[in-house]
DNA sequence: TCCAATTAGTGGCATATGCCACTTTCATCG
DNA sequence: CGATGAAAGTGGCATATGCCACTAATTGGA
């Protein structure tokens, strides 16, 4: 019998996970899609925001993304004029990176239909819950989990 | 001031959850990296494994994905001939699915190994708060959530 | 029966993310 | 100080996902 249907069977976190990323990023994408930003971006541009002008290495331990999916990820921002990097002063390894003048206001816009769409969703589940589901979200984010490293057989 | 400073504020459950989904992705993805397959992979071999030769709509829909997505994504499972497409006896419009031999071996060889990492995050978590969090993650991804269709202001 | 509207997929284009192999800088140590 | 190893990014390659414009098939009427 398929062990996807034993007793104890689980569903995958990851892909329930996944699922619900699928799902609720298309709402907020369509929120914010007169700004022209993916909800993607918008974080990242928040992200940066709110830092001090983070190194790539910073914002990339943040949002536990690869440093190379941010590189790639910041370069339609940078094209498009919202963010700028720079090197920092005293590592020349480390490139710094800010929002333009033009980035802080294409922010602005986004915040504001952002809300509207925060809004209907802890409208829906209740911001309490909303609250919950994001401490938990953090936990496992942060949850330090480890493959029990394939004990080599000798 | 900053509308992210305000009292009220509350962080993006959006990015929450999708920062979440990078980190939980990548632990399922390294469990599953010596099958070849990436955690997405084996999850649509899953539900294709549990459906009846599902139509792709199917699929695409008891997933939350883009149809075309999911096209793109079947690609490189066809390629590696995992899976096989069909038309539909019925109506030609419809393109069914199914995993071949191989698939099937690949998805009980993967399942090993994604058994563990499920284990390992459940012992982390506890059975009873995962699946509690799936529940919580069900409930989101068919919130039924939709903008207030900006009034057209005429 | 024939055309309009609907349904199911495909292909192209763009962003999201990761891994790996490099290159450039630093930091360390002998 | 020079060799070594670590740290921070970059680029290339591959998959993940979406949207849009189209094409092919069906379904519903008129």
């Amino acid at each position: 019998m398929d062990q996807a249907k034993q007793p104890g069977f689980s569903r995958c976190n990851n892909a329930t996970l996944r699922r619900a990323a699928r799902s609720l990023g298309r709402f907020y994408d369509d929120a914010l899609a007169p700004t022209g930003l993916k909800s993607t971006q918008f974080g990242l541009l928040f992200q940066i925001h709110i830092s001090s002008e983070p190194a790539m290495g910073t914002i990339a331990e943040a949002l536990i993304m690869d440093l190379s999916a941010l590189g790639h990820t910041l370069k339609p921002l940078i094209r498009d004029g919202y963010v700028e990097t720079f090197a920092d002063k005293d590592d020349r390894r480390v490139k710094r990176v800010r929002l333009t003048p033009r980035g802080e206001a294409k922010l602005d816009e986004a915040i504001r239909l952002w809300g509207v769409a925060q809004q209907q969703f802890e409208d829906k589940v209740g911001a309490e819950q909303a609250a919950k589901l994001r401490a938990a979200l953090d936990a496992v984010a942060d949850l330090d989990l480890e493959m029990p490293a394939a004990a080599p057989s000798n």
